[in-house]
DNA sequence: GGATATTAGTATCTATACATACTATATGCC
DNA sequence: GGCATATAGTATGTATAGATACTAATATCC
């Protein structure tokens, strides 16, 4: 089998096309947020006051990655943590008004963009293809190679 | 839309079990060796004596990435690099006899996983997959974000 | 043939990405 | 209660991943 047509490759390549055009997206609607960045916020938004550990499980990374991304966060102003009352290894993780803001303002932005992460299928391909790849993705959750649990 | 069943986060994830699997099933094979590095020695075995731009422009990779690559795959003795006699900037990169060794011992292992990748649909749910993927990444290609010519 | 533009590789910087180990804390069990 | 176990977060180390800028060398154009 030729390498540029191993899954293996053409998942990467999909992966990293996707990045891709979430950078230049973000960065032309005039933010600088990655999509470790989004995703770690939209947890957030979704669960104020959420610890580390469950941001980390909600979005499918390792604790260790998960710590930088909300310190960088955090720098930014638009998160805080703070040591849990109930938990004291917790640090219990919240948007700021300026966390808010800008996750509404790059929430549109990031949901247009989903259009175009698979070029030149059409939307009934598009709709297969995300169908399979969201029965593979249950089956990996399952098996949890770094995935959830919660 | 929810964040979990947005096509970034699926790809996402699916590239993540697929770096995993590769992990795993290399170190199980009792090899050191990553995704990348793998891609970088395929490239270089099918084209022996290939530059290092081509290599990452074969691969979609940047020239930076691919540099360090390089180095740590010429640090095991796994390739040598050495300057063009026909173009002075650039450095021809070929396997070693133990680079050989090490891509034909490992290539099936590589070939073997490919399957893995795409857990829980049937053969018939991969082809339409993949055969979708294929058809998206020649598109991604033909924009060259990171992409080949050549 | 010399100025100009390109290109190959590296250096630097930032941000993942994850394994492993370590500290502090909490929980379970007796 | 006291101890073994598990968990939250951090520290450390390695390897991508790619943007940007810099140097050296080549190609192009007039």
């Amino acid at each position: 089998m030729i390498f540029q047509d191993m899954p293996g490759h053409l998942i990467r390549r999909l992966h990293q096309f996707s990045t891709h055009v979430f950078q230049v997206q973000s960065r032309n609607a005039g933010f600088d947020i990655t999509p470790v960045q989004f995703a770690a916020m939209s947890a957030i938004r979704s669960q104020p006051g959420i610890d580390q550990a469950r941001v980390a499980s909600r979005i499918a990374y390792d604790r260790a990655t998960i710590g930088g991304v909300l310190e960088r966060l955090e720098q930014k102003g638009l998160l805080t943590r703070k040591v849990s009352s109930r938990d004291r290894r917790a640090r219990e993780v919240t948007l700021t008004p300026k966390g808010h803001e800008v996750f509404d303002a790059i929430l549109p932005v990031v949901q247009d963009m989903q259009t175009r992460l698979l070029p030149g299928l059409t939307e009934q391909e598009r709709d297969v293809f995300l169908s399979l790849a969201r029965k593979a993705a249950i089956e990996i959750d399952e098996a949890d190679p770094l995935g959830r649990e919660t």
